[in-house]
DNA sequence: GCAGAACCTGACCAAAGCGTCAACTTTTTC
DNA sequence: GAAAAAGTTGACGCTTTGGTCAGGTTCTGC
């Protein structure tokens, strides 16, 4: 269960709303109290639920019956509809400084980034529900993202940007505006997640599979890379043009 | 007023739902019925208010309130709530072909990506609401895009594909797999309208200008291009490189 | 100038859904 | 083992809101 992981207090100044009780000092399941596993379920549950629904389409009924409890108990451990969704809100933030990670001005820029894209794509992949709860929640304009929120991506962007800037100084890429980069990448890696409709039509298939984030993934970081005039690695598991030309064209 | 042009049959075949009357002849907004002007009245409000709230926020009364009339009056026009909601979807679908009738594979492919890239961002700029509405709806699974539209957007996807691969065989770019490079496109220009609020965090502005989003298709353009091999026309009007370092230093 | 179509609208209904509550059981603590 | 804390839950209050309706007025064609 994802959400465990959350509760425990991963990037703890993100999580003043949850509720967690501190005298849990473990990570053993077995020792939880009743209440930490209800509530990581009904996380769980609400996060299906607001991303498939949206805010105000989600009812805590449903989100009471996916965890199998009474509505009566959902709102035993949390006050409102709004407390569910901010707690998964803000615990999602935490989640991506992993993939930002990646971008090390001390790291090669073609590892560097190539390495940023295939793990937000997987991230994305493997949390399709948080992402579209996120999207949605940035689409009507955040009204939940909260001033801590947004300080802490905005840092986190100007940060990065400037490990952009070094490697520019350094002639290991073009001058390109690294706001406006990020923003391509940040649109073209959430897509598979936030618009999976949109690229399984595309696509022309029924599901999305892990080939087909690997397949977004390279083509992202072939494009991108070469874009920004950014050099591949010798020994880079990159594939080179010649081989994806078959995938294409079959 | 936008919507007039949607009712008035761009795109017939899309346009089912509409209950555009058969006897308006002109686009002569003097001689339009009562009825064809308040139905533009809704669907524009309506348009922001979807946007602003998802399906299930949003609420009819609003819509009629910003449409300054009362709410039976709204039920006059359209049957159900759904109603509004799949007529302005579907009206959207054709604004978009516009930006597709760009990628001509008679053209140049510089001018042709590039001109795709700033009439989809100018787009998403001026309609944003719309765009937002449509992101909501496909983050949301789609439930209200009918056969007809997947069928089309699909049409439309796998068509100018074959506009990247003629280009790649005549050696005017690499080879890069079509339907990944469109999903970039796509997530890097819906970015700007859909989560607006993220690019504005980056940014750190409190606004976008037309500037951000001729500074975002100049950046995507420039990444894009040159990420495909595709080399620039010697009379092209976009900047090199070295210009556009002194704006991202700055 | 009239018949019928188009349009308008206040009042209402029924369902949905958030959140409450009081009485209850189970677990923990000491 | 008893008191306190934590957890459980059916029933319900109350607001919101999609949609209806009946009884109007205004417009249009002839």
């Amino acid at each position: 269960m994802a959400v465990f992981r959350l509760i425990m207090g991963f990037r703890p100044e993100l999580t003043k709303l949850m509720t967690a009780p501190s005298h849990v000092k473990s990570e053993d399941a077995s020792s939880l109290r009743v209440g930490d596993r209800n509530r990581a379920r009904i996380l769980d549950a609400a996060i299906e639920v607001f991303a498939l629904r949206g805010y105000d389409g989600a009812r805590i009924a449903e989100i009471a019956e996916r965890s199998q409890l009474p509505k009566a108990n959902v709102y035993y451990y949390f006050r409102t509809k709004r407390t569910i969704y901010q707690t998964i809100i803000e615990n999602l933030i935490g989640e991506w400084d992993a993939a930002l990670a990646q971008l090390d001005a001390a790291r090669n820029p073609s590892e560097a980034l190539s390495g940023y894209i295939r793990v937000k794509l997987e991230f994305s992949r493997k949390h399709t529900a948080q992402s579209r709860m996120f999207a949605n929640e940035v689409v009507h304009g955040g009204r939940f993202l909260s001033r801590a929120v947004r300080r802490h991506m905005h840092a986190a962007t100007a940060e990065k940007a400037k490990v952009f800037e070094s490697w520019t100084k350094a002639g290991l890429m073009d001058p390109v505006d690294p706001i406006h980069l990020f923003i391509l990448l940040w649109g073209a890696t959430q897509f598979y997640a936030d618009f999976g409709v949109m690229a399984k039509n595309g696509l022309g298939v029924k599901r999305l599979t892990r080939a087909h984030f690997a397949d977004g993934a390279e083509t992202i970081a072939q494009i991108v890379l070469k874009g920004c005039g950014i050099r591949l690695l010798a020994g880079s598991s990159e594939q080179r043009p010649a081989d994806r030309l078959v995938k294409a064209v079959c």
